[in-house]
DNA sequence: TACTTGACCGTAT
DNA sequence: CATACGGCCAAGT
């Protein structure tokens, strides 16, 4: 196991319930800025059944990264609302439920 | 060894 | 909104 993947799966797990986070980010919490597609590659492997929320991991834009209307596309979409995260056409608001937004909103306080 | 692929990203046009 | 470009890099051919 390389030292960057295990600190790309400890930024994975802890991404809070509720709040989702870029691949881009990811990879900086993992010390590995401009390494998203590393991030990328490593959830493809995951094999079904680890423990990890890769669910809460979406492209920058917030648009869900697998192909529309895949099965794991489907089963994102699934557990983002089971877990109160809203999507919209394959697609969440960071502005509201990406990591980092809310934590400047909590130091901001509610607009 | 050389080239291609891919759950990506930011900037520019 | 869409295209293009350059970065990134492990794996597979």
């Amino acid at each position: 196991m390389q030292d960057s993947h295990a600190r790309v799966y400890a930024a994975i797990a802890a991404i809070p319930p509720g709040r989702v986070a870029s691949y881009g980010a990811i990879a900086a919490r993992a010390g590995l800025p401009g390494r998203a597609r590393l991030v990328g590659k490593l959830l493809g492997e995951v094999p079904d059944g680890v423990e990890l929320p890769w669910f809460r991991v979406l492209r920058s834009s917030g648009e869900i990264a697998l192909p529309k209307g895949s099965r794991g596309f489907r089963e994102q979409v699934r557990r983002l609302h089971a877990e109160g995260v809203e999507v919209k056409n394959g697609r969440v608001a960071l502005s509201a439920f990406g990591l980092d937004a809310n934590l400047d909103r909590a130091l901001w306080g509610m607009p």
